[in-house]
DNA sequence: CTGAAAGCGCTTACAG
DNA sequence: CTGAAAGCGCTTACAG
């Protein structure tokens, strides 16, 4: 079943009296042509309505200009990445496109196969769960990945410095004068929420805290599940007088509970979130949070993708950091 | 310049002693190939790493499999949308990718050009902003435009009724006793924010309340730009008691204005918002809105592109309702 | 400046 | 069940 919404550059070239060689060097090298002639065909491309095939030149070229943004969910957060890969992607030259695994591993390799197989010249990838491409192939799919930390290490990443983040965000509680401060850990199965966790360890450590495991709960990046995690922990004998959530929706789920058994924030309990999200800053109270650097790291990833791709520069990795915000959730503990 | 990440099918075959169709046969039609040459060339594809040149398969047979969604800007309202989309994709063996315009409408032709070239089968249009594709072609265009309304006929839409929306947002205040009711409307150039406008006049005309233009302020659809409409609107001699935004985002924006100025929502001015995006229902007080039903305009509009694609059923169009959301910021006005 | 021809890597009737 | 060959629609040395 062929479908032919386009007439192809034979038929052009047929109806114009000229070779398709002409038609081809009209649309690429129009330097090439003589002037009467090439004005004649542009005449007759846009009488015809011709649209040169993509499929055909990226076969006979090898590449097609356009690289894939491949992501894990439809998310706000990967909207602004995706913007700093598109600035990238402008200055030179690339058309991007996004795919969503929605977790889905198989999709994911689809996904992979797209570039693999010439219809993208290169992947950005979201998350930090690599896919599983025949080994004969790993190496030489242009690929990095941005914002998750990555495990194997031999792939170029721009990652972020999440546990540096976290740890600012409990200092800044510790700063305050806080002593118990609750966690709301992500889910498992994403890297950063580990490495997030783990700076949030660090801080308390390094502040000679006794780490208390029943004030780390886990949620999964959702508004529900971090108010379900504060009313968990609003039952602890000793309720905590501040939480680092690891993102901001838990953050603002946990507000919603607090509020819902008339607690006030900062008053009663401090908050801060991770990522300052739109939502954050205008959220009321403003969320105090950490900054990731999300149209960066993008930017940086697609400036990498474009030296692999183009081979002028080896690849490499790079880490971006955080930067704490502090708004209007956090103060220091009620006294008692 | 050829790049060579994958091996072809021609290296393949002769590293295994079989011909490219066996491949080609092992790879889309098992069936027809006996057992152990089949298994006998999975594991040399596997070994080899091989992976068909989807631009070469893409040529061949006319089509691709992926369709494109178009969005004028990255935005948490598309993801919904998207995700319906996708969706009805999945049900439908089709790959979805998203291309962001960013306004721009000579990317948008970029991205009709993708389609119109077999990098894609069809093209899903979120924005009432139409091309201008060579006439010869435009109808050829397997596409359909969702959620904003649009103006030429000729092309299959899934449309939401913006302006029984409004109505029913405006009517709402009318019911809860307002008469001074003000609209910050959304910029000129986006169709729908014409179409809110107009629901919201009609409303007051019904219920015979004189129109009062100094209540219509334009807005920019962005958080700040809703405060801003509301400064002026508190700049008025007779300030409104009520007013209906034209998305969420100017509503929390209108919110904060109002806050920032000491009066509360909704005892001294109530509050409504179109779109019902998730922040609707996180922010507190939650905010009443118009429910859109993004995911189902991209199921529908997928569907219809489905059917266009294989000329199963006749391109159509349809129309989506909206539903009033009464939440936490509408209320009777405050008697004086 | 222009054309004829090869070839990119597949898929698929057509033979055998 | 398998292979040889044509052809999808371009681009680009190679001639002229």
């Amino acid at each position: 079943m062929k479908k032919d919404i386009t007439p192809s550059s034979k038929s052009v070239a047929r109806a114009l009296g000229v070779s398709v060689a002409t038609i081809s060097r009209v649309l690429t090298r129009p330097d090439l042509v003589n002037e009467k002639t090439r004005e004649r065909v542009l005449r007759g491309i846009e009488r015809l309505g011709y649209r040169p095939n993509l499929a055909a030149r990226d076969l006979r070229r090898g590449q097609t200009g356009t690289i894939l943004v491949v992501v894990p969910q439809a998310g706000v957060f990967f909207l602004d990445v995706l913007r700093g890969v598109e600035q990238a992607a402008d200055e030179h030259g690339f058309t991007v496109l996004l795919a969503n695994t929605r977790g889905d591993l198989n999709r994911q390799r689809t996904h992979f196969d797209h570039v693999m197989s010439h219809r993208a010249d290169g992947v950005i990838l979201l998350t930090g769960q690599l896919p599983t491409v025949p080994t004969a192939s790993q190496n030489r799919l242009p690929l990095v990945v941005a914002v998750e930390p990555v495990p194997s290490s031999n792939v170029s990443a721009v990652t972020v410095d999440h546990a540096e983040g976290a740890e600012q965000a409990t200092q800044h509680l510790i700063a305050l004068g806080h002593r118990r401060i609750a966690h709301i850990a992500g889910p498992d199965n994403v890297f950063s929420a580990g490495t997030r966790l783990a700076g949030y360890r660090k801080a308390l450590r390094t502040a000679r805290i006794a780490a208390d495991e029943c004030l780390v709960q886990r949620g999964l990046f959702s508004v529900e599940s971090g108010a379900k995690a504060m009313q968990s922990l609003l039952r602890q004998r000793r309720v905590p007088t501040a939480v680092f959530c690891a993102n901001d929706q838990m953050a603002i789920g946990a507000i919603g509970a607090l509020r819902a058994v008339g607690l006030r924030v900062p008053a009663d309990m401090s908050v801060v979130g991770f990522d300052d999200l739109e939502l954050a800053e205008v959220y009321a109270p403003a969320l105090t949070t950490i900054h990731i650097p999300r149209f960066d790291a993008g930017y940086q990833a697609m400036m990498i993708l474009v030296d692999i791709i183009s081979r002028t520069r080896p690849a490499r990795s790079l880490t971006l950091s955080t930067r704490l915000v502090i708004r209007a959730t956090t103060a220091p503990p009620p006294n008692r």
